[in-house]
DNA sequence: TATGAATGAGAGTTCATTCAT
DNA sequence: GATGAATGAACTCTCATTCAT
């Protein structure tokens, strides 16, 4: 990927968080990262165009930090390396995680937009059902719940920072998110 | 609230949901509603204002309609009569839940707005977590998760309306929903 | 008829036929006609509708000066009416013409156009020839023709304003004219 | 004259028919001639430098293709020729004779390129009048009515094909033309 | 000669808002 | 209170042209 489109979207990422979608003019994403009004045109079709691209590279970015660890673990450790992931990745990335909430509440996303979804957790989830250790409620519930769940988490110690720091706390915090989820 | 306003406030409602908040000039709120366009801003200080004002509406409908039932029942009890309230709101009202999600993750909410929050539910998980009933988690954290569940469900039921009318469907979501909250 | 939307077209007119469609901006016409850049588009949708609209006006204001006189006169006299005033509304409206052969010879103008054809000249014509006053060969081509030895009168007395002074040039000119016309 | 210069010309001339020249960027013609952007610019200095060419390149055909035929003819049948040879080359060169029409009625046409009408025909018509075969009037007007004529033909039987295969419908045509001009 | 990413001035158009009626 | 024509700053997007490769 051309380093000007990266900056392009990064500069994208960062303002549209700051000042929403209508808040910021292309122009001023193009002056942000150092190009000239017609490169990001170059580059993006046209805004929307620019804001889809934001919104899948948030959610590569995520997927990719919060990798579902080997198979050979179990199902429960695997939930709670993914709950501890996405929390860090939340607190780290918070305008990612901005940015993805406004994206997917906001009049762009499509129903398309459903296929982001993070497969690996798809797939987790599936595996702990067949295997008896997630509850059998509807597969379709428990996915939007256990995703409800971990935005949940993120939003909570994002607000609630220093509360990251204790180790007893997001123990007990997992331990929540496990007894809702196992069978 | 005269019946300008009223019919103003539907009009945006029903178009910000169908086209967005960039998506619907002021202009075309007020042709769907049947005024001049000089009359919206009689009636709502600017497009902000107008949003804001929507918003108010569509949190104190569902305030209305999710009226916790009287206080001599059991916590559980009064858990699943709004378990079930929020879902059947949510199914008949889905525009303006839809419109409630937009603008809590628009750049248009202040963080002011949290106070939005339904204060029967607040006062409703305290005392479950006061008499033993609910886990006695981060209180704010178990507030942001039954929130966030109750979301899911009404989400899942939103896709798949035809499972809403399959009382055992139900019943297993109340489940699910009351295992992961009681003490 | 508004009065600003008068003044767009006087000036649109004025200003095409200087600088040509695409060498004449939008705000420089609303800047001439004195008014807002947004009043041009209160009034055309679009450039192109402008464009259109003062076509038509440019068409309608021929046709208004170029009356073919009363039925009661000969054919031939009607239509040395027409070949002098249609001479002389070319030569004091020289931006109209210029105008209504731009847009005719451009991208602008549509097949439908042809339905701007002076009515009068057409029913001039079909009499003529169901009275044998005129040549019999095929009508569509015989309207044709008039109209274009019109036109090059009229662009030749344009060029040339001094010869239009000569009476005797003026009636041979139209000699030439009626006799490649007539029965 | 190079290939892609070539290309470029008729890539040039089928867009501008097709779309005008506003509607015609640069980088189109580009691509449907198969080229760079950038080439473009180094066979011509501008798009102006570019429509003027187009338009060289059409007179030169059109002269090319009517060459008056050889002098020991009559007026008569020299004018003939002349006549189906211009609808011949009309019929099957249309973009090129729209091309030539829509340049000349632009403001891109300077008062010069009236030097590219077609100096075999005035020269005919200049013998015509000294030899008494062809109506003394003005030579100007003559020469604008001649090709007006013309042009009215070929615009007629650009519109109605199939009349274009009726010898009669084409002797009648020219008869009209011939008695229209003839001393 | 050829390329095509980059440029940026400038275009057409929108739309929240005002105000004379 | 109600109207809707008028406003003009601001926006998204275009495209002729350049230049390093």
């Amino acid at each position: 990927m051309s380093d000007k489109r990266k900056r392009l979207i990064e500069s994208a990422l960062e303002l549209f968080v700051l000042n929403g979608f209508q808040g910021t003019p292309t122009s001023q994403v193009a002056k942000h990262a150092g190009v000239a009004t017609g490169t990001l045109f170059h580059h993006f079709d046209s805004k929307a165009d620019l804001i889809q691209c934001v919104y899948q590279h948030c959610v590569d970015l995520r997927a990719e930090h919060s990798t579902i660890s080997d198979g050979s673990l179990t199902v429960k450790q695997r939930l709670k390396d993914l709950f501890l992931g996405r929390i860090a990745w939340g607190l780290s990335n918070s305008a990612a995680l901005t940015f993805i909430h406004r994206f997917e509440n906001s009049a762009f996303a499509s129903p398309d937009d459903e296929l982001l979804k993070d497969p690996n957790l798809v797939a987790l989830i599936q595996e702990g059902q067949s295997s008896r250790k997630l509850r059998l409620i509807d597969a379709a519930l428990l996915q939007l719940s256990v995703e409800s769940l971990l935005d949940s988490a993120t939003r909570f110690y994002s607000r609630y920072p220093e509360k990251y720091q204790d180790e007893m706390h997001k123990y007990s915090s997992f331990n929540f998110f496990w007894t809702a989820l196992k069978y």
